[in-house]
RNA sequence: GGCCCUAUCGUCUAACGGCUAGGACAGCGCCCUUUCACGGCGUAAAUCGGGGUUCGAUUCCCCGUGGGGUCACCA
């Protein structure tokens, strides 16, 4: 592997796998990979208090699931000798000092801060995304960079790391413009060298705002447990702020690595829109084998009987945008397919022209006479062969009786106003189950 | 508010000075059709405003305006 490029995923364990970590962790990933170069994930856990294992656990287990990887793991807590012997080099050269203050939680009590000496000038930088920026640093004076000599704060932590880990290419979220200043000032007293910037449009929520828990669904987790694939959160994440110059939009990973250039991301932030994910995701969705999908179905709800679904499966496939859409239409919409439903002698006629009933109920009886001559096993258009002629005599004799025929002969297998057709519904039901349903409704009729 | 970034259909975006400003999602309409869904076809919808530069600006510059970010001993 060359080591030209080095990117960092660097997310702090404080929280649940937001999209926009994930986003900016793909952008790095699709660089450097891009590029042949390395990558090092850093967990930046230096703050104490709220980071947390499990959520370090998921961030990871998150990232992998999308399909991302690393070349190297390594934890910011671990780094924090090396940070003191950096410091107190900073001290010893008296680029930075220490100030005896009141503590900020506790204004009684002392504490000892590090402070670095700002030389207090503009520092400009260039950033690929959106070319030269200037800051005037002077307003910064003479910031904090450790809480004490053995306990560096983020700008610093993050500036000694990087360097240490050889990270030739910052890319990050556009939040981070205004850190970029005072990181170049830490890296210059420290002698260490700067690496290219690039700063990526953040993801807005439909308010155009920074995207927040207030937002709406942000973890990464939540996508996966209501049923979304990898694939298609990878693919829609690249195309939020980024675009191969085309009219392209479906991409696997390895394609957009392939296509992946700094140069095609936009400078603005983009709006996460659930409408267009739900798209990209039914379109991953659909291809993958039945087999996978059952596959899919099963790792998000256990519990769930497939052990008859194959046939269903295309029907699921043109209906449902998300694993959790498909589970929820087994037990609703299409939960007719697995018991029978209950039926109305007023739906069943519902489109039977008036004084057309007994007939429409002769070409039922009939129909359930060519079912019952099929056999039980029944294959995917053959129901529709011995069915069809049915209807299309009744359509000579009266306009309109067709489809109050077919209606009633749907109706009487869903039980719904709204369903698959009724030569598929019989495919998947099998022979028994449809002429069973037939005959209750052929009683309820008759009944009359 | 200071500082910084930014500005093409509702949303994601294409057009890196020269085409009726293109595509996708969503919307709407039509077709297919026994209903739903799928599918096909079509339609509506945008260059924030004002100045420049130029033969010519979506594109380059400036000023407004809008939007966003950031102003910690958090990361």
């Amino acid at each position: 592997m060359s080591t030209n490029v080095t990117v960092r995923i660097p997310p702090s364990p404080t929280g649940r796998l937001h999209i926009g970590t994930a986003r900016t962790a793909l952008f790095n990933y699709l660089f450097a990979r891009h590029a042949d170069g390395r990558i090092v994930f850093r967990s930046e856990d230096t703050d104490r208090t709220r980071s947390k294992r499990e959520h370090e656990d998921e961030i990871v287990e998150g990232l992998h699931w999308l399909g991302l990887d690393w070349d190297d793991f390594s934890r910011q807590s671990e780094h924090a000798a090396r940070h003191t012997e950096l410091l107190d080099g900073l001290i010893r050269a008296e680029k930075a000092f220490v100030s005896k203050e009141p503590a900020k939680d506790d204004p009684s009590r002392e504490v000892e801060v590090v402070r670095l000496k700002n030389p207090g000038r503009a520092i400009t930088f260039t950033d690929e995304i959106r070319g030269e920026i200037t800051f005037d640093t002077t307003e910064l004076g003479d910031f904090v960079i450790a809480r004490s000599r053995d306990d560096a704060l983020y700008h610093f932590a993050v500036v000694a790391d990087d360097w240490d880990a050889g990270v030739t290419h910052v890319i990050r979220g556009e939040d981070h413009i205004s850190n970029t200043p005072r990181q170049i000032l830490i890296q210059e007293a420290l002698g260490a060298p700067r690496p290219v910037y690039a700063h990526i449009p953040l993801i807005l929520d439909a308010k155009r705002a920074k995207l927040s828990k207030r937002s709406g669904a942000t973890s990464v987790m939540d996508y996966r447990a209501e049923g979304f694939l990898p694939e298609a959160l990878v693919n829609y994440f690249a195309l939020l702020g980024w675009n191969p110059g085309s009219d392209r939009e479906d991409f696997s990973l390895a394609e957009l690595v392939e296509a992946f250039s700094l140069a095609g991301v936009q400078k603005s932030g983009a709006a996460f829109d659930r409408e267009k994910l739900l798209s990209v995701n039914q379109r991953w969705m659909r291809k993958l084998s039945d087999e996978a999908y059952v596959s899919h179905l099963n790792d998000l709800d256990p519990e769930l009987d497939l052990s008859n679904i194959g046939k269903i499966v295309p029907l699921l496939k043109e209906r449902a945008r998300t694993f959790g859409e498909a589970r929820e239409m087994l037990g609703g919409e299409l939960a007719f397919l697995f018991a029978p439903p209950s039926v109305s002698k007023e739906a069943l006629l519902a489109k039977t022209p008036a004084g057309r009933g007994a007939e429409v109920q002769r070409a039922l009886e009939r129909a359930l006479e060519a079912l019952a001559g099929l056999g039980s096993e029944i294959a995917a258009n053959s129901a529709k062969d011995a069915l069809m002629p049915i209807a299309e005599e009744l359509e000579a004799v009266g306009k309109g009786s067709r489809g109050a025929f077919l209606w009633s002969l749907r109706y009487a297998l869903s039980g719904s106003e709204r369903s698959p057709d009724p030569f598929t519904i019989i495919y998947i039901l099998g022979a028994d189950e449809a002429l069973s349903r037939l005959r209750h409704a052929l009683a309820l009729l008759g009944a009359s």
